[in-house]
DNA sequence: ACAAAAGTGTTCACAATACACCCATGC
DNA sequence: GCATGGGTGTATTGTGAACACTTTTGT
């Protein structure tokens, strides 16, 4: 193999958390060497030679953030000669999602360090990380309505409410709530558990459920779809 | 920035043709030094220092295929630290779609260095290039059904007979011919030509049609689908 | 009793499906 | 005329969408 100049490798992730009141959130951290230095970026790092793709992201969300990943996925990989304004990096970026129970740890976090930020009002960003924030927002987007993964982001139990408000969200779309609630029964991927939340104003507790993944691959082994419909509403 | 080990970068390109009476085939290429010497391998090569990804795909496709591309498109990033015995290699996969009316291209090149192999009658392949033909098969087939990239499997123009085969051969399923039509001219993507294309044996002669892009976008622009819908039929 | 939120049932419209029928050509 | 493939029309069925109604809680 012919000697020639090497071309870096990174990966970066992004990473989404979900808060009802809040939305839908991605994980900075402000960047402690140059380029960019102090600036906000997406979390990620040089890849070893001995490590997976996978392996390399892991670790520096470890190294960086100590956050605890429940979904992972490849994103794109974005090359151009010119995105890192010192030398050639290509990176791997990936999106991670993360449950709503261990979302706090942000607060255990130097905040100078890593934050959260609500996707509709992110700080000017390092790199192409804005261009590769807005492709795994779309990313999400779509595969929310196709593959389960929105449970990622939501407890392990979780009401019908909280899952469609999540959808709402996601989707930036009102829905119907009994057509949300047959169209997700009929798919037969959750268990209904026996305890109820309790209402935080008035009204009736509503029933907890839990996502089974051994469920939907069923579904998929079969060629039935997830497909959360896209209501025409609103 | 630290010193260290550094990765190399590669691209992979999975290159599609349609003949109607082969099926879907993929361009492999007779590998000239090892590591697989005289294997067949997907073509690619390494990324030089000043090009984008996309450039190394098209660069490295004209220098061992001199095929056109009609469709160029990521398709994933092969990572694991063991896909290439010698050393660390990453591999950025694309995948490609090329006409009919140039696929017999592979007549004027060397037929010991490239060839079409028909996907359902791969050979041995070298690194973990069976693994990107699937993963590229996979997403073929998914993506046909909500984009569309068919028409850039066929000529300029065609005729329902033909579209439809290539869709059924895609996806492995009988299509009804009239629901088919009403569906595609429903989307409002074609533009109706003079022409006609004089069966071959006996017959009633079938409308040419062609492909407008600009239709398309303006589709996609207004939130409305291309879903060629899913047949349940056989 | 009333408000509020959860959950179920009912109706309507439309689109996917199946399939029948007509059209244009070769032999 | 008949076979062959192209193209259009139509009845049926299934499902998304809208919305009304019932249930269970807090105040």
């Amino acid at each position: 193999m012919p000697d020639r100049p090497k071309v870096h490798l990174a990966v970066d992730a992004v990473v989404f958390g979900y808060q009802p009141e809040i939305g839908i959130s991605v994980l900075l951290i402000k960047r402690k060497f140059p380029p960019y230095q102090g600036g906000w970026a997406l979390p990620g790092g040089f890849v070893n030679v001995d490590e997976s793709l996978e392996e390399a992201v892991t670790r520096e969300l470890e190294e960086e953030t100590g956050i605890k990943i429940a979904y992972l996925e490849q994103l794109y990989t974005f090359g151009e000669p010119n995105r890192d304004p010192r030398q050639r990096v290509v990176s791997v970026a990936y999106f991670v999602l993360v449950r709503q129970d261990i979302y706090t740890l942000h607060a255990q976090t130097d905040a100078e360090d890593a934050k959260w930020f609500d996707i509709n009002d992110l700080p000017n960003l390092a790199f192409d990380h804005k261009l590769i924030i807005e492709t795994a927002i779309q990313r999400v987007r779509n595969k929310i309505i196709y593959e389960p993964i929105g449970f990622e982001l939501l407890n392990e139990s979780f009401t019908f409410a909280e899952l469609q408000k999540l959808y709402e969200t996601l989707l930036q779309r009102n829905i119907d709530r009994g057509n949300f609630q047959k169209k997700i029964k009929s798919l037969n991927i959750l268990e209904e558990l026996k305890e109820m939340r309790k209402p935080s104003g008035s009204g009736r507790p509503a029933r907890l459920y839990k996502f089974i993944e051994e469920k939907y691959f069923g579904l998929k082994d079969r060629g039935d779809m997830f497909e959360v419909w896209v209501g025409k509403e609103r």
